[in-house]
DNA sequence: TTGATTTATGAAAACGTTTTCATATCTTTC
DNA sequence: GAAAGATATGAAAACGTTTTCATAAATCAA
């Protein structure tokens, strides 16, 4: 069923058709409704390959997301989306593994759909010039990471991102502030150019500023973010029978998982053993206790995000890299020692 | 940059690049190193709409996700595009609102994109062979909704589901097996001709069939399936007064959120009060206390989605409604009542 | 050698739309 | 009642690719 079907059925010129369709003038009121008719008869809906290779294309921006799906992805994504939409930008999403490169990824989507930028989700924090050059100077901006530590080279594209070593250093000061000094850390990776690096950095970084010695030991890496590891690491972390008073862990839903290792081994929480994250999951907020975490501000983030790439689309300036604030959400999982 | 000037620039004709790019034989070596030196150099990546023109598409399915984002749907999504994924065919998707049509998207959807069949998530349960006309005979399964209680008219589309009425008759019946008779219900709508609707009315038959009298005081509609509303839900169950010793909440982050409202109003878990529901949540598995809920084969649901919609596609088999089984995770939120 | 295959290449049609241009009819305006 | 403008319609070109058909060169079989 083609627009030649619906213009033979009407007796009149596909043009025509087309003209009722893109809501032309100049046709008149009886042949407008009769196509009308037809159209919604026949179900007909244009072929969308026919339009786009005509047609000047809406002017559209592409999100790349790296990597499993997490729940601050899923957050993220819909916000996106909206946020993108509401400017008038028509949205395309396309979902890679984090074998595969992002770069080409995006470079890939943007040529086929003729994007005026690119949105990255879940990269890593030190693309250099010539990886993006490969986009061709498509705009490309990376959602989630930092500058933190001076590790990332702004010279060709944009980003927001919380700044993840303050974070960390943050939260692990709170416990520090608690009267902690025996601090373990649970993250996937102490070196994997991306969020947990960055994470490690700024647990070490308070921990030095504090006069407290590091101590390989009470370091636990997982391997990935998944809830199953983190619950295994923390039982790993009791049986070596090291003393520490307080978990630094980067992720809530990690978080939530050694919770449970530690109730499990019959600690109590939060007096045997207290516990911090960096996220803001919905329901952390309601598990019990409460998990004191410092938040991610995922629909800034995403507004933030889509408004940087459109300064950059739009020519109102050039590269940035925007630093969210988190924010604490004190819930019962930390307690203030008393010795 | 079209296949055009790449053409030009290796003073070749299209087909030949044409040729390369698809891996016909009968090119030479020679040239064909060439093309593929000059389309890397060029990043070129052919227009999706022209190709989408001229080849017979590939054979594609579409999903329709309906409502806002859960995170059941979020667990479903990437499973159900690697089943597709998998069996050749290739993925779209789309998001609508509540207020959208869902089938005239899908048809819409279809139509556009050529689809092979259709999936739809979060819709309802009784579709009416005039409603799904309007797709034009693509194939149309629905994933998540159920036959129970004979609600469904079967003649013009599949469907997978768990059987919503009988989880939620089970759940019942196992807090009234552990003593329990004073049974709270905590569901977004008791009318809505979805999943609340269908959980009522298992919860109802449950407490029928043990004589035990239908309270409409123990009733809580909170309107959504959002953590907010179901944690002031049991606020206001607790202000009535009114003695319960168990509720059934319809999903798992309702539940979490109700088991917080217990705890802060100094009801201990699970002794003062069991919690039960339906879904499986990761994250329930490690709070404290552990859910017990009836878990939704996330996954296998998934696969059985895709399979029951190829084998129309495929023309294996007409229209089936398959109700997947739902099982028991056992956590401690339910208690055993002595009296 | 001849003719038949196989290998290699290009010209041009086709896909389903939109849009430009041309044309025809209908209103105005004087 | 003629010129000018507004309104209504259609023919055909264009978009970027794939594919069919034609043709030419190289290889093979006798």
């Amino acid at each position: 069923m083609t627009i030649k079907d619906i213009a033979a059925k009407c007796g009149v010129s596909v043009t025509t058709v087309s003209r009722v369709m893109n809501n032309h003038p100049y046709v008149s009121k009886e042949i407008r409704d009769k196509v009308l008719k037809v159209i919604e008869e026949e179900h007909f809906v244009p072929h969308v390959g026919a339009v786009d290779l005509v047609k000047p294309r809406t002017d559209a921006i592409g999100l790349i997301v790296r990597g499993t799906r997490n729940e601050f992805f899923n957050d993220m994504i819909p916000t996106l989306e909206s946020a993108i939409n509401d400017s008038g930008y028509a949205f395309y999403m396309s979902q890679i593994h984090t074998s595969e490169n992002e770069l080409r990824a995006a470079a890939a989507l943007a040529k086929s759909k003729g994007l005026k930028g690119v949105i990255l989700l879940g990269g890593r924090y030190d693309y250099t010039p010539e990886e993006v050059a490969i986009l061709d100077n498509v705009p490309f901006i990376c959602c989630t990471f930092t500058n933190s530590f001076g590790k990332i080279s702004k010279e060709s594209f944009s980003s927001v991102s919380i700044d993840d070593g303050r974070a960390a250093k943050a939260a692990v000061q709170l416990l520090i502030d608690n009267g902690h000094r025996k601090i373990a850390i649970i993250l996937a990776s102490t070196s994997d150019r991306s969020i947990s690096e960055l994470r490690f950095l700024g647990y070490k970084q308070a921990l030095e500023e504090n006069g407290i010695p590091f101590d390989a030991d009470l370091v636990m890496e997982t391997g990935d973010f998944s809830m199953e590891r983190a619950y295994k690491a923390m039982k790993k972390l009791l049986s070596k029978k090291k003393e520490f008073t307080a978990a630094f862990v980067i992720s809530d839903s990690m978080a939530v998982a050694s919770m449970k290792a530690l109730d499990d081994a019959g600690k109590k929480l939060p007096n045997d053993c207290s516990v911090i994250a960096i996220d803001g999951v919905k329901m952390t907020e309601y598990i019990i206790p409460t998990l004191t975490t410092f938040v991610q501000p995922r629909e800034a983030m995403a507004k933030q995000t889509v408004e940087s790439l459109r300064d950059i689309i739009e020519n109102r300036s050039d590269y940035s890299h925007v630093v969210m604030k988190t924010t604490l959400r004190e819930g019962g999982s930390v307690k203030k020692l008393q010795n």
